[in-house]
DNA sequence: ACCTTTAGGACAGTCTGTGTCCTAAAGCCG
DNA sequence: CGGCTTTAGGACACAGACTGTCCTAAAGGT
């Protein structure tokens, strides 16, 4: 019986109204009974609407809280993507919706796991295209479980200068900044707080071994990385002095910059860059210089140099 | 019963390892009833691993297909949020996760619907910021809805020259193309198909009326509306040829183009860029020209003005 | 008025779900 | 190796629930 009562809310869910006696049929028992499911459903907390006369008719309809999603292969892929370009891209639920994918991810079939894995593959280049590196989506489901569970995990990580080392590590949690995924852990072996890139991050392997979480010495992993990651400034920085309205030059952009902009007075506003992407940088006064407004740049002579040689073949054409 | 199974379901996804005991309790049943509920999970197609043994326990893994999912607030908002994100930024997928937010819009409680709507408005155009309009989640969602239940649905349309009119149509299908959003569908006051774009339409309203689905003049939607769109091009656009290789360019771009990059040679190739802005076209030449190679530019005056005085600006810095 | 639809009470028979036993078997650990 | 803990599952009895078949009521559409 608790089939069927996954059955009449998957029908209901795919589709917007239906009548007793066409469920009747669909489930294989009496209108009465189906009448006597959705009681029960609606004991629950689902709300079911009834609407009596002809062409009337059962709907699912939004109550006090969500009912079980009940998901064909193709919607669950698309939820599962979705949650990837989410976590990546919209600030303020990455924690939320990688707990969502490790809820997921625990029990997607594997042959869906496939079609994400080509999905994302092909798309993510074309079409999505992310301002930090890309993580992969198994990389951040598998350490988010883990830190769920409190379960050690290992890794390789690829250090500054090249060399590769196998940690292992109590996960605390997982935390996105300037465009890069973090991992905030507890390295045994060493025996000291650590935060790992997660795109210098390999072959993260859960052990099913579990650990009583330690006290971080931060609020929240948020913060402990904030602190870490304060001495460690961007590779490239530039500063633009650009002669419009801030609101002027938000419009004229139109898409994300490496950096923030701050109106200075009504017809002038500053932009400070900031990347470890030479070509980011590059790129992004090249952008400020093409919205045809006058502009200063202070900057290092590496980039004025690449500006400079940009702006020759642009005023030769 | 069925209650039980659903809390046990939501239990075994909300955490990797349960203890029969755990459950029993959690649940108020004896630990034989929690084994014969797993066996009955199990008949149903959502495999749980036992292992047996000290720190044994029960864990779902994945199964044949998706068990039904049971979201939390936040996770629901995260999925919403996603699939909205997915749907405008990963190509191949629009149509499939629309119809799952249509499912989701369905049954979404009110108070969530409101952290969906706060969080994409508020973040959407900081962090994720598309290429084109933004065209409102309840909006993709009623049409959605709408399409996959053959409802007659009314919304007001802005037309080219600024006036509204009031529609009431049949809905066929939604597509996505040139980074906006159109819905196919016939008018049945002007007796014949149209194409709306979804940022020029406002306050859709399912009526309850259903409707039997024509045949299209087209194999589908999309086709449709290539067919419909083709004779409506760019305001601008330019041919960059760049003296490297693709694949550096690419690499270097960190970004995405409102264009594509097709090689020419081993150390050539070509940018074909189009929007209908032409700030989005001055900066993407402005962009490329930043990569440090030499280039070429076919287009407009207009373009080409704007990117010589870029040019003198960014030479004299 | 008439039909169609949801809504729900009454009743009897069946059947199934539950708790309390029991034993088996697999893994962990000292 | 010999305990201990865990999943696994059979047997049995009892209560409770579920189903189908009836019935009437009420609401909406034509």
């Amino acid at each position: 019986m608790p089939a069927r009562m996954l059955r009449l809310l998957s029908l209901l869910q795919g589709r917007r109204e239906w009548s007793g006696a066409e469920l009747a049929e669909r489930l294989g028992v009496t209108d009465r009974t189906v009448r006597r499911d959705i009681d029960r459903l609606r004991e629950l907390g689902y709300p079911v609407d009834g609407t009596t006369g002809t062409s009337g008719g059962y709907r699912l309809v939004s109550g006090r809280d969500l009912p079980p999603l009940l998901l064909d292969d193709d919607e669950a892929v698309a939820v599962v993507v979705g949650l990837r370009t989410a976590a990546g891209s919209v600030a303020g639920i990455e924690e939320t919706s990688v707990r969502a994918m490790a809820k997921l991810e625990q029990v997607l079939p594997a042959r869906l796991r496939q079609q994400v894995a080509a999905l994302t593959d092909s798309t993510s280049s074309v079409v999505s295209w992310p301002l930090g590196p890309q993580v992969d989506a198994g990389t951040l489901a598998v350490l988010a479980t883990a830190c769920r569970d409190h379960e050690l995990v290992t890794f390789d990580h690829l250090g500054r200068d090249g060399s590769t080392t196998a940690r292992r590590v109590e996960p605390h949690g997982l935390v996105t900044m300037h465009n890069h995924w973090y991992l905030v852990a507890y390295d045994t072996a060493r025996a000291d707080w650590r935060t790992f890139r997660l795109d210098r991050l390999a072959a993260p392997t859960p052990t099913r071994l579990r650990f009583t979480p330690r006290e971080l010495p931060a609020a929240d992993a948020a913060q402990y990385l904030a602190a870490t990651i304060r001495a460690a400034p961007y590779r490239h920085t530039a500063m633009v002095l650009v002669r419009a309205a801030a609101g002027e030059v938000l419009a004229g952009l139109r898409g994300p910059l490496p950096g923030a902009v701050t109106p200075v007075d009504a017809d002038t506003c500053s932009v400070g860059l900031g990347s470890d992407s030479l070509d980011l940088v590059a790129q992004s006064v090249a952008r400020l210089a093409a919205l045809g407004f006058g502009l200063t740049v202070e900057a290092s002579e590496e980039v004025l140099d690449r500006l400079r040689s940009a702006g020759r073949r642009l005023a030769d054409l």
